[in-house]
DNA sequence: CCGCTCTGTCAGCGAACGGTCAGGAACGTC
DNA sequence: GACGTTCCTGACCGTTCGCTGACAGAGCGG
Protein backbone atom coordinates (compact mmCIF):
# COMPACT_ATOMS: atom_id res chain seq x y z
CA UNK A 1 0.00 0.00 0.00
CA UNK A 2 1.41 3.58 -0.86
CA UNK A 3 0.87 6.00 1.81
CA UNK A 4 0.49 9.51 1.19
CA UNK A 5 1.11 12.55 3.71
CA UNK A 6 -0.96 15.72 2.52
CA UNK A 7 0.06 19.13 4.43
CA UNK A 8 -2.39 21.34 3.95
CA UNK A 9 -4.12 23.67 6.24
CA UNK A 10 -7.53 24.65 3.51
CA UNK A 11 -9.36 21.68 5.62
CA UNK A 12 -12.01 21.31 2.55
CA UNK A 13 -8.90 21.21 -0.04
CA UNK A 14 -7.34 18.59 2.24
CA UNK A 15 -10.21 16.61 2.80
CA UNK A 16 -10.72 16.94 -1.15
CA UNK A 17 -7.42 15.42 -1.63
CA UNK A 18 -7.62 12.76 0.98
CA UNK A 19 -10.96 11.45 -0.93
CA UNK A 20 -9.88 11.72 -4.56
CA UNK A 21 -6.19 10.07 -3.43
CA UNK A 22 -8.10 7.00 -1.59
CA UNK A 23 -10.40 6.28 -4.52
CA UNK A 24 -7.47 5.85 -6.37
CA UNK A 25 -6.21 3.33 -3.68
CA UNK A 26 -3.73 5.58 -2.12
CA UNK A 27 -3.63 5.41 1.93
CA UNK A 28 -3.39 8.91 3.28
CA UNK A 29 -3.23 10.88 6.07
CA UNK A 30 -3.72 14.30 6.66
CA UNK A 31 -1.91 17.32 8.63
CA UNK A 32 -3.92 20.25 8.65
CA UNK A 33 -0.55 22.44 9.67
CA UNK A 34 3.57 22.16 9.23
CA UNK A 35 4.47 21.26 12.78
CA UNK A 36 2.10 18.46 12.78
CA UNK A 37 3.47 17.58 9.26
CA UNK A 38 6.66 17.42 9.86
CA UNK A 39 6.25 15.04 13.02
CA UNK A 40 4.02 12.88 10.77
CA UNK A 41 6.71 12.92 7.65
CA UNK A 42 9.60 11.87 10.35
CA UNK A 43 7.13 8.97 12.00
CA UNK A 44 4.84 7.89 9.68
CA UNK A 45 6.79 6.02 7.09
CA UNK A 46 5.04 7.46 4.02
CA UNK A 47 6.24 6.77 0.13
CA UNK A 48 5.15 10.57 -0.88
CA UNK A 49 4.25 14.02 0.71
CA UNK A 50 1.88 16.62 -0.68
CA UNK A 51 3.17 19.83 0.84
CA UNK A 52 1.43 23.42 0.66
CA UNK A 53 4.08 26.10 1.08
CA UNK A 54 1.86 28.56 2.44
CA UNK A 55 1.05 27.82 5.92
CA UNK A 56 -0.11 29.57 8.84
CA UNK A 57 2.78 29.07 11.67
CA UNK A 58 5.57 26.64 10.79
CA UNK A 59 5.56 27.32 6.57
CA UNK A 60 6.43 25.18 3.87
CA UNK A 61 9.50 26.35 3.56
CA UNK A 62 10.62 25.42 6.49
CA UNK A 63 8.68 21.98 6.92
CA UNK A 64 10.80 21.04 3.81
CA UNK A 65 14.30 22.72 4.88
CA UNK A 66 13.84 20.74 7.92
CA UNK A 67 13.07 17.41 6.29
CA UNK A 68 16.24 17.85 3.89
CA UNK A 69 18.23 18.58 6.77
CA UNK A 70 17.50 15.43 8.53
CA UNK A 71 18.54 13.93 5.49
CA UNK A 72 15.26 12.48 4.83
CA UNK A 73 14.66 11.20 1.06
CA UNK A 74 10.79 11.33 1.45
CA UNK A 75 9.30 12.39 -2.21
CA UNK A 76 7.98 16.14 -2.06
CA UNK A 77 5.33 17.53 -4.16
CA UNK A 78 4.57 21.16 -3.44
CA UNK A 79 1.79 23.18 -3.97
CA UNK A 80 2.61 26.83 -4.79
CA UNK A 81 -0.03 29.32 -5.47
CA UNK A 82 -0.14 30.76 -9.25
CA UNK A 83 1.71 33.73 -9.52
CA UNK A 84 4.18 32.76 -7.05
CA UNK A 85 7.27 32.03 -9.60
CA UNK A 86 9.86 32.46 -6.84
CA UNK A 87 8.00 30.55 -4.63
CA UNK A 88 8.78 27.88 -7.11
CA UNK A 89 12.33 28.40 -7.46
CA UNK A 90 12.72 28.51 -3.97
CA UNK A 91 11.06 25.04 -3.51
CA UNK A 92 12.52 23.39 -5.89
CA UNK A 93 16.21 24.64 -4.06
CA UNK A 94 15.06 23.24 -1.20
CA UNK A 95 14.42 19.81 -2.36
CA UNK A 96 10.56 19.46 -3.91
CA UNK A 97 10.66 16.77 -6.44
CA UNK A 98 8.04 18.55 -7.97
CA UNK A 99 5.35 21.26 -7.97
CA UNK A 100 2.10 22.23 -9.04
CA UNK A 101 0.38 25.43 -9.46
CA UNK A 102 -2.62 26.22 -7.34
CA UNK A 103 -5.62 25.63 -8.89
CA UNK A 104 -4.71 22.71 -9.91
CA UNK A 105 -6.91 19.87 -11.85
CA UNK A 106 -6.79 16.49 -10.13
CA UNK A 107 -5.94 14.24 -13.27
CA UNK A 108 -2.52 16.74 -13.14
CA UNK A 109 -1.85 16.53 -9.52
CA UNK A 110 -2.75 12.37 -10.03
CA UNK A 111 0.13 12.45 -12.78
CA UNK A 112 2.59 13.99 -11.23
CA UNK A 113 2.38 11.67 -8.08
CA UNK A 114 2.58 8.55 -10.10
CA UNK A 115 5.66 10.09 -12.06
CA UNK A 116 7.06 10.86 -8.72
CA UNK A 117 6.36 7.43 -7.61
CA UNK A 118 7.55 5.65 -11.11
CA UNK A 119 10.90 6.92 -10.14
CA UNK A 120 11.32 5.89 -6.60
CA UNK A 121 8.95 2.51 -6.53
CA UNK A 122 9.24 1.19 -9.49
CA UNK A 123 7.38 -1.72 -8.06
CA UNK A 124 4.18 -0.64 -6.66
CA UNK A 125 2.97 -0.13 -10.71
CA UNK A 126 0.56 -2.48 -11.86
CA UNK A 127 0.10 -2.30 -15.27
CA UNK A 128 -1.99 0.47 -16.34
CA UNK A 129 -2.74 -0.60 -19.86
CA UNK A 130 -4.94 1.90 -22.84
CA UNK A 131 -5.60 -0.13 -26.14
CA UNK A 132 -7.21 1.83 -28.88
CA UNK A 133 -6.98 0.52 -32.55
CA UNK A 134 -3.99 -1.82 -32.83
CA UNK A 135 -1.85 0.28 -30.13
CA UNK A 136 -1.06 -0.78 -26.42
CA UNK A 137 0.11 1.84 -24.53
CA UNK A 138 1.82 0.80 -20.66
CA UNK A 139 1.58 4.03 -18.79
CA UNK A 140 3.77 2.23 -15.96
CA UNK A 141 6.56 1.12 -18.33
CA UNK A 142 6.30 4.17 -20.59
CA UNK A 143 6.27 2.01 -23.31
CA UNK A 144 4.33 1.53 -26.23
CA UNK A 145 3.78 -1.05 -28.98
CA UNK A 146 1.51 -1.29 -32.06
CA UNK A 147 0.52 -4.45 -33.66
CA UNK A 148 2.61 -6.04 -30.59
CA UNK A 149 6.00 -4.18 -31.68
CA UNK A 150 7.40 -1.31 -29.77
CA UNK A 151 7.04 2.35 -31.41
CA UNK A 152 9.87 5.08 -30.02
CA UNK A 153 7.83 8.09 -28.49
CA UNK A 154 10.34 10.80 -27.09
CA UNK A 155 9.16 11.73 -23.36
CA UNK A 156 6.93 14.52 -24.49
CA UNK A 157 4.98 12.75 -26.91
CA UNK A 158 4.77 10.12 -24.29
CA UNK A 159 2.98 12.47 -21.74
CA UNK A 160 0.76 13.75 -24.05
CA UNK A 161 -0.81 10.71 -25.28
CA UNK A 162 -0.93 9.78 -21.72
CA UNK A 163 -2.81 13.24 -20.83
CA UNK A 164 -5.03 12.44 -23.86
CA UNK A 165 -6.03 9.22 -23.25
CA UNK A 166 -7.35 9.90 -19.31
CA UNK A 167 -9.40 12.48 -21.06
CA UNK A 168 -10.80 10.53 -23.83
CA UNK A 169 -13.93 11.39 -24.92
CA UNK A 170 -13.38 15.31 -24.08
CA UNK A 171 -11.96 18.33 -25.56
CA UNK A 172 -8.59 19.10 -24.74
CA UNK A 173 -7.64 23.50 -25.79
CA UNK A 174 -4.00 23.83 -26.59
CA UNK A 175 -3.36 25.98 -23.78
CA UNK A 176 -4.47 23.37 -21.14
CA UNK A 177 -2.12 21.06 -22.93
CA UNK A 178 0.78 23.53 -22.25
CA UNK A 179 -0.02 23.88 -19.08
CA UNK A 180 -0.56 20.36 -17.50
CA UNK A 181 1.69 19.12 -20.21
CA UNK A 182 4.42 21.15 -20.75
CA UNK A 183 4.25 23.21 -17.51
CA UNK A 184 4.34 26.25 -19.41
CA UNK A 185 2.14 29.41 -17.51
CA UNK A 186 1.54 31.18 -20.05
CA UNK A 187 0.31 30.16 -24.14
CA UNK A 188 3.13 30.48 -26.70
CA UNK A 189 1.64 31.46 -29.43
CA UNK A 190 3.45 28.55 -31.94
CA UNK A 191 2.94 25.25 -33.10
CA UNK A 192 4.47 23.44 -30.22
CA UNK A 193 0.93 21.30 -29.36
CA UNK A 194 0.57 20.83 -33.14
CA UNK A 195 3.98 19.46 -34.26
CA UNK A 196 3.65 17.43 -31.73
CA UNK A 197 0.13 15.98 -31.89
CA UNK A 198 1.19 15.39 -35.56
CA UNK A 199 4.27 13.09 -34.48
CA UNK A 200 2.08 11.02 -32.30
CA UNK A 201 -0.21 10.65 -35.39
CA UNK A 202 2.61 9.80 -37.77
CA UNK A 203 3.97 7.15 -34.93
CA UNK A 204 0.14 5.92 -34.31
CA UNK A 205 -2.53 6.31 -36.25
CA UNK A 206 -3.17 3.97 -39.69
CA UNK A 207 -3.94 6.97 -41.52
CA UNK A 208 -2.19 10.20 -39.99
CA UNK A 209 -4.40 12.40 -42.58
CA UNK A 210 -7.74 11.10 -41.76
CA UNK A 211 -7.01 10.03 -37.72
CA UNK A 212 -9.57 8.11 -35.53
CA UNK A 213 -8.19 8.28 -32.20
CA UNK A 214 -6.30 11.85 -32.13
CA UNK A 215 -9.13 14.21 -33.41
CA UNK A 216 -8.71 18.05 -34.41
CA UNK A 217 -11.42 20.08 -33.24
CA UNK A 218 -11.26 23.25 -34.69
CA UNK A 219 -11.33 26.40 -32.74
CA UNK A 220 -11.37 24.27 -29.52
CA UNK A 221 -8.10 21.66 -29.30
CA UNK A 222 -8.06 18.36 -29.88
CA UNK A 223 -10.01 14.98 -28.66
CA UNK A 224 -8.82 11.47 -28.01
CA UNK A 225 -11.22 8.45 -28.67
CA UNK A 226 -10.66 4.87 -28.57
CA UNK B 1 -24.50 27.16 -5.52
CA UNK B 2 -21.50 28.38 -7.80
CA UNK B 3 -20.69 31.80 -7.41
CA UNK B 4 -19.07 33.95 -10.59
CA UNK B 5 -17.42 37.79 -10.18
CA UNK B 6 -17.84 39.40 -13.02
CA UNK B 7 -15.53 42.49 -13.34
CA UNK B 8 -16.39 44.86 -16.27
CA UNK B 9 -16.91 48.44 -16.53
CA UNK B 10 -18.80 48.27 -19.75
CA UNK B 11 -22.32 48.16 -18.39
CA UNK B 12 -24.31 46.66 -20.99
CA UNK B 13 -21.96 43.52 -21.07
CA UNK B 14 -21.85 43.34 -17.87
CA UNK B 15 -25.29 43.31 -17.18
CA UNK B 16 -26.13 41.08 -20.18
CA UNK B 17 -23.26 38.41 -18.95
CA UNK B 18 -25.33 38.35 -15.60
CA UNK B 19 -27.92 37.45 -17.14
CA UNK B 20 -27.10 34.82 -19.22
CA UNK B 21 -24.75 33.41 -16.37
CA UNK B 22 -27.88 33.43 -14.05
CA UNK B 23 -29.51 31.79 -17.11
CA UNK B 24 -27.01 29.03 -16.44
CA UNK B 25 -27.45 28.29 -12.78
CA UNK B 26 -24.52 30.63 -11.77
CA UNK B 27 -24.97 33.06 -8.78
CA UNK B 28 -23.54 36.61 -10.07
CA UNK B 29 -22.53 38.99 -9.00
CA UNK B 30 -20.95 42.39 -10.79
CA UNK B 31 -18.23 44.73 -10.06
CA UNK B 32 -17.74 47.75 -12.58
CA UNK B 33 -14.76 48.86 -11.83
CA UNK B 34 -11.10 47.42 -10.88
CA UNK B 35 -11.17 48.30 -6.93
CA UNK B 36 -14.43 47.24 -5.93
CA UNK B 37 -13.82 43.88 -8.59
CA UNK B 38 -10.59 43.39 -6.12
CA UNK B 39 -12.55 44.01 -2.77
CA UNK B 40 -15.23 41.70 -3.62
CA UNK B 41 -12.36 39.02 -4.60
CA UNK B 42 -11.11 39.26 -1.26
CA UNK B 43 -14.24 39.00 0.10
CA UNK B 44 -17.06 37.38 -1.42
CA UNK B 45 -16.28 34.00 -1.69
CA UNK B 46 -16.38 33.37 -5.32
CA UNK B 47 -15.28 30.33 -7.36
CA UNK B 48 -14.54 32.02 -10.39
CA UNK B 49 -13.70 35.34 -11.92
CA UNK B 50 -14.63 37.03 -15.06
CA UNK B 51 -12.36 40.12 -15.65
CA UNK B 52 -12.15 42.36 -18.17
CA UNK B 53 -8.43 44.04 -18.36
CA UNK B 54 -9.40 47.16 -19.88
CA UNK B 55 -10.62 48.89 -17.14
CA UNK B 56 -10.75 52.49 -16.11
CA UNK B 57 -8.99 53.26 -13.13
CA UNK B 58 -7.31 50.09 -11.74
CA UNK B 59 -6.52 48.22 -14.70
CA UNK B 60 -7.47 44.45 -15.09
CA UNK B 61 -4.05 43.70 -14.40
CA UNK B 62 -3.54 45.18 -11.64
CA UNK B 63 -6.53 43.73 -9.52
CA UNK B 64 -5.29 40.13 -11.13
CA UNK B 65 -1.60 41.23 -9.76
CA UNK B 66 -2.69 42.29 -6.65
CA UNK B 67 -4.90 39.27 -6.14
CA UNK B 68 -1.91 36.70 -7.14
CA UNK B 69 0.22 38.85 -4.56
CA UNK B 70 -2.38 37.94 -1.97
CA UNK B 71 -1.83 34.69 -2.83
CA UNK B 72 -5.55 34.32 -4.07
CA UNK B 73 -6.06 30.90 -6.19
CA UNK B 74 -9.12 32.25 -7.22
CA UNK B 75 -9.31 30.82 -10.95
CA UNK B 76 -9.75 33.65 -13.62
CA UNK B 77 -10.82 34.15 -16.91
CA UNK B 78 -9.58 37.16 -18.51
CA UNK B 79 -11.56 39.21 -21.50
CA UNK B 80 -8.93 41.03 -23.72
CA UNK B 81 -9.77 42.79 -26.77
CA UNK B 82 -8.93 41.86 -30.27
CA UNK B 83 -5.36 41.76 -31.35
CA UNK B 84 -4.09 42.59 -28.01
CA UNK B 85 -1.40 39.44 -28.24
CA UNK B 86 0.60 41.22 -25.43
CA UNK B 87 -2.14 41.57 -23.13
CA UNK B 88 -3.06 37.66 -23.35
CA UNK B 89 0.57 36.29 -22.43
CA UNK B 90 0.49 39.32 -19.84
CA UNK B 91 -2.50 38.48 -18.38
CA UNK B 92 -1.43 34.65 -18.40
CA UNK B 93 2.14 35.46 -17.25
CA UNK B 94 0.35 37.52 -14.34
CA UNK B 95 -1.87 34.11 -13.57
CA UNK B 96 -4.96 34.29 -15.49
CA UNK B 97 -6.08 30.38 -15.92
CA UNK B 98 -7.53 31.07 -19.12
CA UNK B 99 -8.72 34.23 -21.71
CA UNK B 100 -11.65 34.81 -23.95
CA UNK B 101 -11.11 37.59 -26.75
CA UNK B 102 -13.86 40.52 -27.21
CA UNK B 103 -15.59 39.77 -29.31
CA UNK B 104 -17.09 36.60 -27.97
CA UNK B 105 -19.59 34.60 -28.10
CA UNK B 106 -21.30 33.84 -25.03
CA UNK B 107 -21.31 30.19 -25.52
CA UNK B 108 -17.39 29.85 -26.16
CA UNK B 109 -17.26 32.13 -22.32
CA UNK B 110 -19.49 29.85 -21.15
CA UNK B 111 -17.35 26.46 -22.36
CA UNK B 112 -14.10 28.33 -20.95
CA UNK B 113 -15.96 28.76 -17.28
CA UNK B 114 -17.29 24.89 -17.25
CA UNK B 115 -13.72 23.88 -18.56
CA UNK B 116 -12.10 25.95 -15.10
CA UNK B 117 -14.83 24.73 -13.14
CA UNK B 118 -14.46 21.12 -14.01
CA UNK B 119 -11.04 21.56 -12.92
CA UNK B 120 -11.37 22.98 -9.82
CA UNK B 121 -14.17 21.56 -8.88
CA UNK B 122 -14.45 17.87 -10.27
CA UNK B 123 -17.92 17.28 -8.43
CA UNK B 124 -21.07 18.52 -9.78
CA UNK B 125 -20.60 18.13 -13.12
CA UNK B 126 -22.33 15.26 -14.97
CA UNK B 127 -21.91 15.33 -18.82
CA UNK B 128 -24.46 17.47 -21.14
CA UNK B 129 -25.79 15.71 -23.66
CA UNK B 130 -29.18 17.22 -25.28
CA UNK B 131 -31.88 15.20 -27.30
CA UNK B 132 -34.04 15.96 -30.05
CA UNK B 133 -35.70 14.11 -32.81
CA UNK B 134 -32.85 11.81 -33.64
CA UNK B 135 -30.13 13.72 -32.73
CA UNK B 136 -28.02 13.39 -29.97
CA UNK B 137 -25.93 16.58 -29.08
CA UNK B 138 -22.53 16.13 -26.58
CA UNK B 139 -21.55 19.52 -25.64
CA UNK B 140 -17.93 18.91 -23.81
CA UNK B 141 -17.05 16.65 -26.21
CA UNK B 142 -18.46 19.50 -29.09
CA UNK B 143 -20.00 16.26 -31.03
CA UNK B 144 -23.44 15.75 -32.48
CA UNK B 145 -24.83 12.37 -33.44
CA UNK B 146 -27.70 11.89 -36.31
CA UNK B 147 -29.25 8.24 -35.78
CA UNK B 148 -25.80 7.46 -34.49
CA UNK B 149 -23.86 8.40 -36.82
CA UNK B 150 -21.71 11.60 -35.87
CA UNK B 151 -22.94 15.25 -37.91
CA UNK B 152 -19.98 17.74 -39.02
CA UNK B 153 -20.48 20.72 -37.51
CA UNK B 154 -18.86 23.69 -38.02
CA UNK B 155 -17.58 25.63 -34.43
CA UNK B 156 -20.37 28.49 -35.00
CA UNK B 157 -23.28 25.82 -35.94
CA UNK B 158 -22.32 24.19 -32.69
CA UNK B 159 -22.49 27.08 -30.76
CA UNK B 160 -25.17 28.45 -32.17
CA UNK B 161 -27.43 25.30 -31.82
CA UNK B 162 -25.88 25.00 -28.04
CA UNK B 163 -27.81 28.04 -27.57
CA UNK B 164 -31.06 27.85 -29.32
CA UNK B 165 -31.09 23.96 -26.92
CA UNK B 166 -30.33 25.93 -23.94
CA UNK B 167 -33.02 28.24 -24.65
CA UNK B 168 -35.71 25.68 -26.20
CA UNK B 169 -38.89 26.72 -25.99
CA UNK B 170 -37.96 30.72 -26.04
CA UNK B 171 -38.52 32.65 -29.13
CA UNK B 172 -34.26 34.24 -29.92
CA UNK B 173 -34.51 37.43 -31.81
CA UNK B 174 -31.75 37.16 -34.49
CA UNK B 175 -30.27 40.77 -32.35
CA UNK B 176 -29.71 38.46 -29.65
CA UNK B 177 -28.28 35.61 -30.93
CA UNK B 178 -25.77 37.90 -32.70
CA UNK B 179 -25.43 39.01 -29.54
CA UNK B 180 -24.53 35.98 -27.40
CA UNK B 181 -23.66 33.55 -29.81
CA UNK B 182 -21.48 36.32 -32.40
CA UNK B 183 -20.63 38.59 -29.58
CA UNK B 184 -21.66 41.64 -31.86
CA UNK B 185 -22.29 44.64 -29.84
CA UNK B 186 -24.66 45.74 -33.05
CA UNK B 187 -27.09 43.92 -35.40
CA UNK B 188 -25.44 43.58 -38.68
CA UNK B 189 -28.21 43.15 -41.06
CA UNK B 190 -27.58 40.70 -43.06
CA UNK B 191 -27.81 37.09 -43.83
CA UNK B 192 -25.57 35.82 -41.17
CA UNK B 193 -27.47 33.85 -38.51
CA UNK B 194 -30.29 33.10 -41.42
CA UNK B 195 -27.10 31.24 -43.33
CA UNK B 196 -26.07 29.39 -40.55
CA UNK B 197 -29.90 28.58 -39.42
CA UNK B 198 -30.27 27.07 -43.14
CA UNK B 199 -27.13 24.77 -42.66
CA UNK B 200 -28.24 23.83 -38.83
CA UNK B 201 -31.71 22.69 -40.61
CA UNK B 202 -29.81 21.07 -43.74
CA UNK B 203 -27.75 18.82 -41.17
CA UNK B 204 -30.04 17.80 -38.37
CA UNK B 205 -33.76 18.63 -39.59
CA UNK B 206 -35.53 15.02 -41.20
CA UNK B 207 -37.25 17.60 -43.29
CA UNK B 208 -35.49 21.26 -44.06
CA UNK B 209 -38.36 22.65 -45.76
CA UNK B 210 -40.32 21.95 -42.92
CA UNK B 211 -38.51 22.00 -40.24
CA UNK B 212 -39.67 20.31 -36.67
CA UNK B 213 -37.14 21.95 -34.62
CA UNK B 214 -35.63 25.11 -35.56
CA UNK B 215 -38.85 27.05 -36.38
CA UNK B 216 -38.93 30.67 -37.58
CA UNK B 217 -40.92 33.05 -35.31
CA UNK B 218 -42.29 35.53 -38.21
CA UNK B 219 -40.86 39.26 -37.83
CA UNK B 220 -39.68 38.19 -34.06
CA UNK B 221 -36.71 35.11 -34.75
CA UNK B 222 -36.12 31.38 -34.17
CA UNK B 223 -37.53 29.61 -31.63
CA UNK B 224 -36.33 25.58 -31.25
CA UNK B 225 -38.19 22.94 -29.79
CA UNK B 226 -37.68 19.47 -28.60
C1' DC C 1 -55.65 39.13 -54.82
C1' DC C 2 -51.82 42.27 -54.76
C1' DG C 3 -47.92 44.28 -52.88
C1' DC C 4 -44.67 44.76 -49.37
C1' DT C 5 -41.79 42.85 -46.05
C1' DC C 6 -39.47 39.26 -44.09
C1' DT C 7 -36.96 34.95 -44.68
C1' DG C 8 -34.52 31.36 -47.49
C1' DT C 9 -30.84 30.36 -50.71
C1' DC C 10 -26.58 30.58 -52.99
C1' DA C 11 -22.02 31.55 -54.51
C1' DG C 12 -17.77 34.02 -53.86
C1' DC C 13 -14.34 36.35 -51.27
C1' DG C 14 -11.23 37.12 -47.48
C1' DA C 15 -9.63 35.67 -43.17
C1' DA C 16 -8.63 32.41 -39.77
C1' DC C 17 -7.11 28.11 -38.54
C1' DG C 18 -4.42 23.91 -38.47
C1' DG C 19 -0.83 20.92 -40.82
C1' DT C 20 3.81 20.70 -42.27
C1' DC C 21 8.56 21.47 -42.47
C1' DA C 22 13.20 22.86 -41.62
C1' DG C 23 16.52 25.34 -38.81
C1' DG C 24 18.48 25.90 -34.64
C1' DA C 25 18.74 25.81 -29.51
C1' DA C 26 19.15 22.85 -25.52
C1' DC C 27 20.35 18.79 -23.43
C1' DG C 28 22.64 14.44 -22.53
C1' DT C 29 26.27 11.07 -23.80
C1' DC C 30 30.49 9.37 -24.94
C1' DG D 1 34.05 18.97 -27.44
C1' DA D 2 31.69 16.39 -31.04
C1' DC D 3 27.65 13.87 -31.83
C1' DG D 4 22.78 12.58 -31.59
C1' DT D 5 18.34 13.28 -29.88
C1' DT D 6 14.61 16.02 -28.52
C1' DC D 7 12.15 20.08 -28.54
C1' DC D 8 10.64 24.63 -29.91
C1' DT D 9 9.74 28.11 -33.20
C1' DG D 10 8.44 30.78 -37.28
C1' DA D 11 7.18 30.73 -42.00
C1' DC D 12 4.55 28.82 -45.42
C1' DC D 13 0.55 26.67 -47.49
C1' DG D 14 -3.82 24.50 -48.16
C1' DT D 15 -8.30 24.14 -46.41
C1' DT D 16 -12.26 25.46 -44.12
C1' DC D 17 -15.23 28.78 -42.30
C1' DG D 18 -18.04 32.65 -41.97
C1' DC D 19 -19.78 36.84 -43.80
C1' DT D 20 -21.91 39.31 -47.30
C1' DG D 21 -25.07 40.93 -50.86
C1' DA D 22 -28.12 39.90 -54.53
C1' DC D 23 -31.97 37.44 -55.70
C1' DA D 24 -35.99 34.47 -55.09
C1' DG D 25 -39.76 32.88 -52.65
C1' DA D 26 -43.08 32.85 -48.89
C1' DG D 27 -46.28 34.91 -45.72
C1' DC D 28 -49.13 38.60 -44.07
C1' DG D 29 -52.03 42.65 -44.19
C1' DG D 30 -54.90 45.51 -46.66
Amino acid sequence: MTRILVIEDNEDLALGLKNNLEVEGYEVEVALDGMVGLHRAREGEFDLAVLDLMLPGMSGFTVLARLREERQALPVLVLTARGEEADKVRGLRLGADDYVTKPFGLLELLARIEAMLRRTRPAAFAAEVQKFGDVEVRAAAREVFRSGSPVALTPKELDLLLFLCRRRGRVVSRLELLRSVWGYAEAAVSRTVDTHIAELRRKLEPDPAAPRHILTVRKAGYRFET
